[in-house]
DNA sequence: CCACATTTGTAGTGCTCACTACATTATGGA
DNA sequence: TCCATAATGTAGTGAGCACTACAAATGTGG
């Protein structure tokens, strides 16, 4: 049988442009006029492709993932508790910072409130932040099951809390906060953490 | 001369009601029909009042802020830093639950990131943030020469990290998190500064 | 009671949005 | 070579957006 016309554009290379987007402009605020631009494609491309414009922000988050799964498997290598902390924050200091990328961090930029019809874009974003957390809450676990923490720490609460942290960078960043900055924030925060390890 | 006919709602009671309609949805995400029905008012109404939605934005959160400056004094009279941040993290994580407001911080959900043309409502926000965290920054100054934080202690570093985390809280509390989560990072949140402070 | 100033409700305005119809072009298989 | 299949570029589509023209309504000062 026939196998059509192929693509003529390079899907991932426009999904890290069209992420580009998201991340700069919010998923409400960025426009398919934008999109296809960035992208270097017409809407009908696009919309054969990725289906809607959820379904294209669903695939750049799809790529976003992949590309901080490596990222998260170092930080979650790290030794102790207290530096996967250190790692995470530092890290995070960093590629929030990074001109590179946009400020701040797609997952929180993207849409923490969307207009009606939209509601699931503010679910999704949350989702992905969620899998995050539950790396780290599993980490602590395993770094409370090694007598790294304290026998009294709670995993659970250590990994909220380096998610919100997280987040909260994620808002500073996004209104100019440059590296130093959020480097403070990450030296502060894992002072916490020292309380609740041992030696 | 004669006065022209008066104006036949209450404005503030229109703009708590607006409020409530930004802080769910977002700036871009709200719209001017949800915004008019829930003031109880008609469009020419609400141009005549505030000039714009942007206009409606700044006025709604003039009202914010006059709201929460009596809830900082009070935080702020708190006798120590550490106190300074318990109060005002648990506050938090109570308002931000408070089922008579929408979950989240206003000036979080309301945009972080938005569309061409409305860039300076993530301004807008981000100003109004970091009039909470100068404030922060001054008491701890004072908390420091009152010997109330160790003299290695940095009040500019100590309100950052505070404010991140309050912002952090506030995109967990966007997406569900219940009063006992967001407590928990308050709890551990504070421990940070336990370090930092005197006896 | 009357002119005047301002608000109100009705009913739009032009514009931009996400999305698509359609003819064309490019491939693989028979 | 010719058909089936699918992507492309052009040029829109209806819907919903922020915002407003206009006339009726409602108050004040003289």
């Amino acid at each position: 049988m026939a196998m059509g016309r192929p693509r003529a554009f390079d899907a991932d290379a426009a999904l890290d442009q069209a992420m580009e987007v998201f991340w700069r402009h919010g998923y409400e605020g960025a426009t398919i006029a934008q999109l296809t631009e960035a992208m270097g494609i017409n809407p009908p491309s696009l919309y054969a492709a990725f289906g809607s414009k959820e379904g294209l922000l669903k695939a750049a988050l799809d790529r976003y993932s992949a590309k901080r799964a490596c990222w998260m498997e170092e930080i979650l290598s790290a030794p102790t508790a207290r530096e996967v902390a250190e790692r995470m924050l530092m890290g995070t200091a960093d590629t929030q910072t990074d001109p590179a990328n946009p400020p701040g961090c797609l997952l929180v930029q993207g849409g923490l409130a969307c207009g009606t019809g939209s509601e699931n874009v503010p679910f999704e974003l949350a989702a992905r932040r969620a899998e995050t957390e539950n790396q780290l809450r599993d980490r602590f676990v395993r770094a409370k099951a090694e007598g790294d923490l304290k026998q009294t720490a709670d995993p659970a609460a250590l990994a909220r809390y380096l998610s919100a942290v997280n987040a909260g960078m994620g808002v500073m960043a996004s209104s100019g906060a440059d590296r130093e900055a959020l480097r403070q924030v990450a030296a502060v925060s894992v002072k916490a953490f020292e309380e609740q390890s041992n030696s």
